[in-house]
DNA sequence: TCTAAAAATGTAACCGATTACAATTTTTTT
DNA sequence: AAAAAAATTGTAATCGGTTACATTTTTAGA
């Protein structure tokens, strides 16, 4: 009967001899409207197949229910986690959640923040690509006051939060238990210390250094994209120093675990003769063997706890709580590539 | 001076005493219009920050330029990969991704789906959870005809389009790899066969031993839902069967290092004992040592394609190419963990 | 120069909700 | 039972575009 047309608040009102005020009212549970009549709509509602539209509301309310999301890739294993802990709390919210890579490029990022502007998102979660340093593109969301959230890769930016971990900390910790374990030249793998998480992981190795009154060497720090290649690469380029480091301290387990494996090819014992500590706590962290000492970042919760923030400001009285930095707890995972002294 | 208030058509219009008619033709770049009148418009609009209000455009055209898509769960190496390959396209083509996760649970699956439904996606991408059986809760989307495709976890119905490998065949070549490296006695690791992949992979399977003249005994094949802890739990499985198999062929890499790594901690060797081949060529498959033999499945490709299809069904002429099914090219990636004899 | 055809522009209805304000009905108070 | 207060319902404007159809302007042909 009814199989294709779309039934609007005018079918249920036109039915039931009343006003689509009523209706509109009654579908919003708002306590104006009698019980009784409320309880006569949803039926016929139900009945009817009725389905709200919620471009007709969006227009009227100028609200969206959805949130932007830009992240350099979606597909790394902390990403991914980041992204199903957003869903999880969005979803269950009533927000939808659009996502867009930047691939790294700002020019990807800019574009995406135009999308996004353009789609007329509630708010925005944002993780920076490397090579951001302007933030002119979101000057928009900040003009209309629409809420804006860093996580991970955040800047600092007064109208806008920040989810992070203590990278400084973390670093510190890190290099910390490796000077611990008798560790003397220690290499630190990175990318351009650009983003927040690189400088912060950069100069907690440095403080850790200084604490233990070692002196920091700039060529012991490598710099590249963290990729697989990037590991090898390191690997290649470990390999000609001398002397010959003790340690690797990585701001990624997937670089330290192909830096490790390419070593490994080339004979090189680890933990004994160089030992490793990565970064994220990935899953292939506890594949590689030795197993990789790691940092554990939690990404599902950082999701959540974005999500949850973001939400929260949304629907917030104005004004209050304008948090302006979130820390999530994080630790060191000690396991074989960095247990036991040099013995060589 | 206007940095809070929407610029609309009317503004535009009246600003430059022309109707609304010829300003929505001229940003909709419609022919119609005369190349001065639109450089004017264009002009204006830049000037004056005009952005679309796509609720009002949708509200009139019916359409919201938005992708529904529905995964078991995104954080996973394969999926993270296909996410990225749809949003690749996806936002290329001016298209919005909103993406759910059933948590392999068919009733959230059918919650999904029924926002969906309410959010008025123009198609729908769907990977099935484990033991969806049912496809009510997609009937409104046929009813409406909406563009529905499911890929990877697929089902046959008549007015989807199907996006998978040949998974028979995966598995067939992957189990006959193993037979001819001297293997008789080969366990498959695999989830319920519910879903069109672990039934035509178990086909595959058991094809194969026929072929090779191998009885095919139910007792080799172990029934889990893929985890690590499933692995682990194989491996205990397989520590205890008389006589110790000789090779494992698990649906998923990670379930099956997970296996392996358990294994080896109970000093089984690889593959001297017992061989493994997996699937989906997760970058763990290269940190495992020994690497593992595994099925390449391109997951960003698949991604691609869903997406690309569905948009090409979206824009056009209703009516051609019911392509019903497209079949990925995949293949077989031996490394060590399969190779040689046994030796034991 | 006049007229028919083509090109460009305008008018107004429509998409489906929300909500300020007005009007009506019901309940309470005196 | 009448008046006042409270509860309910209705009217109509509004959000910002799209598009069928009507009208005006420009171009081309005789």
């Amino acid at each position: 009967m009814d199989s294709d047309k779309e039934v609007t608040i005018y079918d249920l009102a036109r039915k039931l001899n009343i006003s689509i005020a009523t209706v509109s009212r009654a579908l919003k549970d708002d306590p104006v409207v009698s019980k009784k009549t409320k309880k006569k709509i949803a039926d016929l509602a139900l009945e009817m197949g009725y389905r709200s539209n919620n471009f007709a509301r969006n227009l009227r309310t100028q609200r969206t229910n959805t949130i932007g999301v830009i992240i350099p890739r979606i597909n790394s294993y902390f990403m991914s986690a980041v992204i199903a802990g957003m869903e999880n709390v969005a979803t269950s919210e009533g927000y939808n959640l659009i996502i867009s890579q930047s691939s790294e490029s700002v020019e990807k990022e800019t574009a995406n923040a135009v999308t996004l502007f353009n789609n007329r998102v509630d708010g925005l979660l944002v993780s920076l690509a490397y090579d951001t340093d302007s933030l002119t593109h979101f000057e928009p969301f900040i003009k209309k006051k629409i809420p804006l959230t860093f996580f991970d890769r955040t800047v600092d930016q007064k109208d806008s939060t920040c989810i992070q971990i203590n990278n400084l900390k973390a670093a510190y910790e890190a290099t910390t238990h490796l000077i611990s374990q008798g560790r003397r030249r220690i290499v630190h793998i990175t990318a351009p210390p650009k983003r927040n998480v690189y400088v912060d992981r950069l100069q907690g190795y440095k403080q850790a250094l200084a604490d233990q009154r070692i002196a920091f060497r700039q060529d012991y720090v490598i710099v590249g994209n963290l990729s697989q290649e990037a590991g090898a690469d390191a690997a290649a380029h470990i390999r000609q120093m001398k002397p010959f480091p003790d340690a690797v301290f990585a701001a990624n387990d997937n670089c330290a675990v192909a830096c490790m494996l390419a070593l490994k090819q080339m004979g090189v014992r680890i933990p004994e003769e160089i030992a490793f500590v990565g970064f994220n706590n990935d899953p292939v962290s506890t594949v590689v063997e030795p197993n990789l000492t790691t940092i554990n970042y939690p990404g599902y919760e950082m999701g959540q706890v974005a999500a949850r923030n973001l939400i929260d400001r949304l629907g917030g009285t104005s004004g209050i709580r304008p948090t302006n930095t979130i820390i999530l707890r994080s630790e060191l995972i000690i396991r074989e590539s960095s247990i036991g002294q040099k013995t060589v």
